[in-house]
DNA sequence: AACGGGTTTGCAAATATTTTCATCACCGCC
DNA sequence: GGCGGTGATGAAAATATTTGCAAACCCGTT
């Protein structure tokens, strides 16, 4: 059981003081700021800290208004691949700056959100990351009023669409959903296809869903090309379930000559909708996706995409994060629209006007 | 930015109790034990918390002896199918039982393993879930040291196997990893499966992986079948290396009639690595897996595997240290050896001696 | 109006560390 | 040998809340 020091607890900073015949003070200067306390003293309390095997506290420090050491992550859900790929990589650069990660998943429901920032406020996280630009006005007021840095992440839109009275100085780390529908679209679109279905995901509380579905659905309007209520599906983020939802739709008599879908596990629902009707990607059907998940690359054909820079996306905000925690004076204006790549693989062909 | 109380920082319990006219220790009873203060009283207070905003500050309780309402999990990768729908569910019943998740990621590292567990000591967290059962004896003799509640999910073996003088007592909440690999060689075997590659996951500070590993070969060896060095590989947990691994093995010259798995990840890349050479699947070659991650059930055909169940045992874990922390005293030990099921879809078919 | 029982509430001590300020020792220099 | 400056350390105040104890309160009884 628990090692106890001299008072019947887990030993504290005093106990070591005493054993290293120094003055608490100076321990917890061994800790904060070893290279103020000399050579030799050190020595005697890294000893008496291994003796005791004493543990530093940290939630006193954040009492006496000090960093926890601690960064909130507020997430829709961690149950997605690209995500957690995001996410590891948010959390191992956290690791190399010392930092630890504090997680919470809302399920795409923004009151929920406001909730879970009003709790990751309590333990005082030194700064907290959002996921999207929009968020309820009381989930913002709340991390202003308590004055914690934090970011946006995974979205990014151009001055004239950011949301009216959102805090536009925050540090914003994404990219831009709106182009990678267009992208996306734009390609099908070069390809020579007209008869498209737009496999989106739920845009409720996703305003990177709807944006990429904004974009590419202008790109299509733009070229003059109607997009009637038939071609449009929304689908969950499960592969099954969308391979069923499109299965569905291709089974019906009219067949679109390529399918966008929204993200790329869309894609690979569609991808076996169409193995499991024998119909031949990219020969009969065209799909592109959004994401270039790990594992798209492996499909055969590998899947056309989007590819979103998830890890580095994970990385910068971690960087620009602690960036912020540690010079609260600086204006380092963080602003990442990380470049998004069209990764043409195997399931997009030509479209054929003669069928 | 941010609001601050009449003592030129954030608004304390102080702040609070002035302006609801009571004292601190009432506001700080307010929100420990609503039920001992008068409904009047409590009314003044909430209306005084909401005109301040204030938020109460965990971290002292943690300080005064309490406890800060986090909890640590400790786990080998975030990005991982499997892992992240445990997190998930584990995260989520935290969420219902008012608990926020600390996550570490080690990256299969045993020696940062132990890092991680002294760095979220600091943090107080009151209670620690660890992946695995093989740990460093430092890692558990710092845990125990602190007296902290911990837990070891997702693997679990029958007494007899228990690694000699590790924590028997602490909670565990996991399946047979051997009895795993077992029921899928097994399901092998008896399809008449004479020649089966061995394509497992890398068992360096993985002890899941080595069960499994050991369960299928013992199941194969005692069907008295001997297992040759050329019929083992190790593969990364990623589909498109494991993909190009398995394709290159099956190029050569004599093909095994079936692939054993170490996990889904591997089986899809098995999968598609004989879709790019053009092998039926489960004419020429059968594929069983272990996992039934999302989207296995969408392959086409739907991949044969042993499902794991992970988000039970994300919950159960969740549960578990939860009662632990609420009721030191109480002695439940938890132990689930969560049942597996084989999943049979349609990528192992009957061997052909013919052939 | 005093009483009695339980319920609310306030006072003040306690919690573990940080941080400010002061002191002390030491060193080279005049 | 005293002086000024620097670096290391200690004493004590400060941090925000919790909690044990005792006092005050409430409300129906006597």
């Amino acid at each position: 059981m628990a090692r106890l020091g001299k008072r019947g607890r887990l030993p504290g900073i005093v106990d070591v003081a005493e054993r290293a015949k120094v003055s608490p003070a100076t321990v917890s200067r061994y800790f904060n700021d070893p290279d103020i306390v000399r050579y030799r003293t050190r020595e005697r309390i890294r000893k008496a800290v291994e003796d005791l095997g004493y543990v530093r506290n940290r939630a006193v420090r954040a009492m006496v208004g000090g960093a926890t050491g601690c960064i909130g992550l507020v997430i829709p859900t961690i149950d997605n691949a690209i995500f957690s790929e995001m996410l590891q990589a948010f959390s191992s650069a956290l690791a190399t700056h010392g930092r630890t990660m504090l997680i919470a998943a809302h399920g795409y429901d923004l009151a929920r959100e406001a909730v879970l920032v009003h709790s990751l406020s309590e333990q005082r996280v030194d700064a907290l990351a959002l996921i999207g630009l929009e968020h309820r006005p009381e989930t913002l007021a709340q991390i202003e009023r308590q004055g914690i840095p934090a970011a946006m992440l995974w979205n990014y839109r151009p001055d004239k669409d950011w949301p009216r009275d959102w805090p536009r100085d925050w540090p914003c780390i994404g990219f831009d959903n709106e182009l990678a529908g267009r992208m996306a679209a734009e390609h099908l679109l070069a390809l020579g296809h007209r008869d498209i279905l737009f496999a989106t995901a739920e845009e409720r509380s996703n305003d990177r869903a709807a944006d990429r579905r904004r974009g590419a659905l202008d790109a299509v309007r733009g070229a003059g090309l109607p997009v009637p209520g038939r071609r449009r599906i929304v689908c969950p983020y499960d592969i099954r379930m969308s391979k069923e939802l499109i299965a569905g739709t291709l089974r019906a008599g009219d067949r679109p000559s390529a399918i966008f879908a929204g993200n790329d596990v869309i894609a690979q629902g569609a991808l076996f909708a169409a193995a499991s009707l024998g119909i031949r990607v990219p020969g009969d059907l065209s799909v592109i996706g959004i994401g270039d998940f790990r594992g798209s690359d492996a499909f055969e054909p590998g899947l056309t995409t989007v590819r979103i820079p998830a890890r580095r996306i994970g990385q910068l905000a971690a960087d620009a994060l602690v960036e912020t925690i540690d010079w609260p004076e600086a204006d380092f204006h963080h602003e990442h629209c990380c470049p998004l790549e069209l990764i043409v693989r195997g399931t997009c062909g030509a479209a054929n006007p003669g069928v």
